[in-house]
DNA sequence: AAGTTATGTCAATATGATTGACCTGTCGAC
DNA sequence: GTCGACAGGTCAATCATATTGACATAACTT
């Protein structure tokens, strides 16, 4: 059970889930906006960046989405020359996935603003609160499913 | 500009915003699924449930949506008898909303869950984690619309 | 009486997601 | 070599959430 006591500041701990997280993917949003890209696209764009050669099948498990989903932003990215395909590996049946220069140059510009926003608040905040923070968002990360 | 020996522990804190936007949203997602209600109701019924007697358009300021956006999920809402206008104020154009008793015991269950979430990371990290983790929410909070 | 505000609603459109069904290749095991 | 499993792609129908634009009504303000 919840302690009755900390409701209160629990309530708090759930308007700033809900807040930051709006502030956090809105300058990304806007800057999709622009190039007629939805989030989808950022984060099919941003698993590439951190995890080149990484297949279909993988990314939608990270993405937890349906590869239905997946498919449209995907074939977009690969048409509008942001993504490619690598040469096969050993496996001709996986894609390895990558993103070309100028998908580089988008998922760069797209992810700066967001480091931009992270690393302010966390020189504001100081190094305790930036470790506190990263403990909390990954306990709460781990949680998943239950 | 973004410090590059950073760039690494960025890149962590990007990652840790989606898995642990995700996993806080995920359940209370399950909870209303089974009632046939989506996120959109759930937002509602939160800011009603903590703002008793907010109007309409406050609402809309709130959430940061389009009245027709609004519309349809709070019309269900007062339909399913889950929200209800209380007795008209000094000005009759304005509709103070509330929660009925069961839109109370839906409400309950969806923050208990995401308390109960945050609670246990909290008690998990220790009390200056907490401190930390709300010091960078509501700075990164702050930033929005920039 | 005229204008503004609060609310509601219709229509058209877009995005992002789902489930279900079905297809082509490729790989592995037998 | 054939067969089943796997990686990937795609069509269709549907749903939820959101947008902009246009308009309607009632109530308050001036």
């Amino acid at each position: 059970m919840v302690d009755l006591s900390r409701e209160p500041a629990l309530h708090d701990a759930i308007e700033l889930m809900y807040f930051s997280y709006r502030a956090f993917t809105d300058r990304a949003d806007k800057i999709l906006k622009r190039r007629g890209l939805g989030r989808a696209h950022h984060r099919i764009l941003y698993f590439i960046g951190r995890n080149p050669d990484v297949s279909v099948n993988r990314l939608l498990a990270v993405l937890a989405v349906s590869k239905q989903a997946l498919n449209t932003p995907l074939r977009q990215l690969l048409e509008m020359n942001l993504v490619c395909v690598a040469a096969g590996g050993l496996d001709k049946r996986v894609k390895p996935l990558r993103l070309t220069l100028s998908g580089r140059r988008l998922e760069a510009e797209l992810t700066a603003t967001q480091m931009r926003q992270l690393q302010s608040t966390f020189d504001a905040a100081g190094v305790g609160a930036e470790n506190g923070w990263r403990a909390v968002m990954a306990g709460l990360a781990r949680v998943e499913g239950g």
